[in-house]
DNA sequence: CATTAACTTGGATTGAACTCTAAAGAGCAG
DNA sequence: CTGCTCTTTAGAGTTCAATCCAAGTTAATG
């Protein structure tokens, strides 16, 4: 069992943030003591572990708060959160290939601009 | 020489985004018509084309409108230039790497919840 | 116990990147 | 010229994902 700032540092979410994706759906029946703190278990740090996952390859809050409560309503949704995964990797590949593909005019502009610093370099030595 | 739509329909930036990057000055100096219209030229459409790629490669309307604005300095802001444009690839390649290993994870997740619905579609068959 | 640190809530605020609105001017087909 | 579409501006509004605040409650420590 661990409390909210604990799991904090685990996760490097702020508390704020855990309280706030739990009103958001994200992560939802984490247990509380009597005095109504809450208290992470091991299974909630798993659950949080995808959330984070899915939340890092850029699905949005909303997203996420959809494919948990389907979750929640049983194996008859396991078609459509299969479904909504399998989307999810396919548009987040399509992004990483386009990422990649920008990055690589990133990497020739980044080399003509090198070249063109050893030039310009080169003219302020042959001035002296 | 082309109208803000055509370039509009050229980059898939919209009409009001072209005129936001240049108030922000992403794109500055872009000619207009005696009437006040803008006039965008080859080297414009190259020049959005590099804004295009760092801002698909998350860097922010700011990063870019700094690095624009030592492009304009002249030449002794080179060596400034291909610090930041690596600086910059080298987050983004850290940036996908990770990406990945989330990837990986939800592809696994994906694997798990498929093999899953494969036992319950059975488990529904043999029912019958 | 008393104090201090951590936690609770609801609601307001922030910042980034657009996105839209209104009112007016420009340009072109018929 | 008439009417229609496109473009202009400043500034307001939207969305997302937090992030902060105030005021109060609970747990932990000397």
């Amino acid at each position: 069992m661990y409390t909210i700032q604990e799991v904090s540092k685990k996760t490097g979410l702020t508390a704020h943030t855990l309280r706030y994706y739990e009103k958001e759906g994200l992560l939802s029946g984490v247990e509380r003591t009597q005095g109504g703190f809450r208290q992470y278990t091991d299974e909630d740090l798993e659950r949080l572990s995808l959330i984070c996952c899915l939340k890092n390859t850029g699905m949005s809050i909303q997203e996420i708060a959809r494919f948990v409560q389907l979750t929640h309503e049983g194996d008859h949704t396991l078609k459509e959160r299969v479904e909504l995964l399998r989307e999810h990797r396919e548009r987040v590949l399509e992004r990483m290939e386009e990422m990649q593909k920008h990055l690589d005019k990133v990497t020739w502009k980044l080399n003509f601009f090198s070249e063109k610093l050893r030039a310009y370099e080169e003219g302020k030595a042959e001035k002296k």
